[in-house]
DNA sequence: TGAATAGTGTCTATCAGACACTATGGC
DNA sequence: GCCATAGTGTCTGATAGACACTATTCA
């Protein structure tokens, strides 16, 4: 198949992040300002090249985290979500993108003092109901992930990423409405989340949030499975979805 | 974070495949002989480098599987499984794979007449539960391949993908048997199978297998999203898995 | 007729969702 | 006390698995 004159061609590789949070009970998403061509001043998943020939994919993805939304990779959860090729996805030539998944608890304020020229929290639901554009094919990528993070949510124990060391089911829940754009029974959801061992545990003292009695903490569980899942309610009759 | 008198490194791309099919009752994947260094005389995943620089990833990997397993990537299942980086897992030097995941339905003989100087099919069970060897990092794009069947079985209409165009319950219930490594209750597989809209339609006649009663003929339904979805028995109580 | 598989009916323990109710804080 | 949220109890309709039973072919 390889003829003697032959030689494979040789591409660049980006990394890029799709960084999801929670704020303002919204699923929010990091995006930055891109300051160089091309696609000047539009707004993009953070991301970057390689490094050099030697770098481990998944290391330059810590390295954009860190560079580009001052986060530490090794406290988060990361994925790798997909590898986009297209080939005139890049007007610079051929481009092939490794996008990651990562998740973030709720930052209070918006990332600042980085290396991106512009770097912002912003809503995913405005960004995926409207018809606003992102750079290359960042529009796709992000969709992508978040359906990552829907699915994953039923039956892994990715809610807990979203969360501080310690949290309240409450604020569990709020991941789940968030994510899934759902409304759930609190006293239903608090007794499915204990019904699946492993997936949180006590964490000792109380506190308090808006008036009423104050709630127990609980820390996430050594499972990262989920048994039995948590199941998306809704349509449960027969829809057409692709 | 660029400085003007950097440029980014140039990779090597191949597109490796984890070609999955049932025979005999047994999942099976599709390995080949390599007979060119590195790793030459070892088995490995069918695959190959990008041609030239402007093809696209998925054509490549349908190019692949006509070259290597004459296989119209048209009529398969063909997903994205991932991509693999690390940067010592080639000898060669930088090349990164991204690996695709194929579903066949079961082809009666070995495939032969390819481009590859060995391919063959190899029962899953004795490469993962043996300490085999296969290049590079194959064995764990192909552990990767198969964890992710696994999972697709439950919420997707994957199974249809390895049968053929009209198949029976039974048929089906094989490929849940033999990816998911369970027995299952036929009769409650039966109708568990047509609680789900769309997943499977009937197809009009009927044929018989081994001595019973004939079984009718189903098609793959227009659903690819499974509600309710098949759940994988066993495992309902806490263990400790990753 | 008997063996073998296809397909249906039914029973029961369990479970998910609805929601009443109690507990515990701040005001 | 009143309000708000946390957490528990209970009821009910749906469901998953076990398995008896009928149907239809071949030898």
């Amino acid at each position: 198949m390889v003829e003697d004159s032959w030689s494979p061609p040789e591409v660049l590789v980006t990394v890029d992040l799709v960084i999801l949070t929670l704020r303002e009970a919204r699923l929010q998403v990091l995006l930055v300002e891109r300051g160089v061509e091309p696609y000047r001043g539009a707004r993009a998943l953070p991301g970057g090249f390689l490094n050099n020939a030697g770098e481990d994919i998944l290391d330059a993805a810590h390295r954009e985290l860190r560079e580009e939304a001052d986060l530490d990779g090794a406290q988060l959860h990361l994925e790798q979500l997909g590898t986009y090729g297209a080939p005139s996805r890049d007007p610079r030539g051929r481009v092939i993108s490794v996008a990651y998944l990562a998740i973030a608890p709720g930052l209070p304020e918006p990332v600042a003092g980085t290396d991106a020229a512009e770097a912002g929290w912003v809503p995913v639901e405005d960004l995926l109901t409207g018809w606003s554009k992102l750079a290359f094919d960042h529009r796709q990528i992000l969709t992508d992930g978040v359906e990552r993070a829907r699915s994953k949510l039923e039956h892994s124990a990715l809610a807990t990423a979203f969360c501080d060391g310690t949290f309240t089911i409450a604020e569990l829940q709020q991941v789940y409405e968030a994510v899934w754009g759902v409304e759930l029974d609190p006293r239903n959801f608090y007794r499915k989340i204990q019904a699946v061992p492993g997936f949180v545990e006590p964490a000792g003292t109380d506190r308090r949030t808006t008036g009423g009695r104050p709630a127990r903490l609980f820390r996430a569980g050594p499972r990262t499975v989920l048994h039995p899942p948590l199941v998306r309610p809704g349509r449960t009759t027969s829809e057409g979805e692709r």
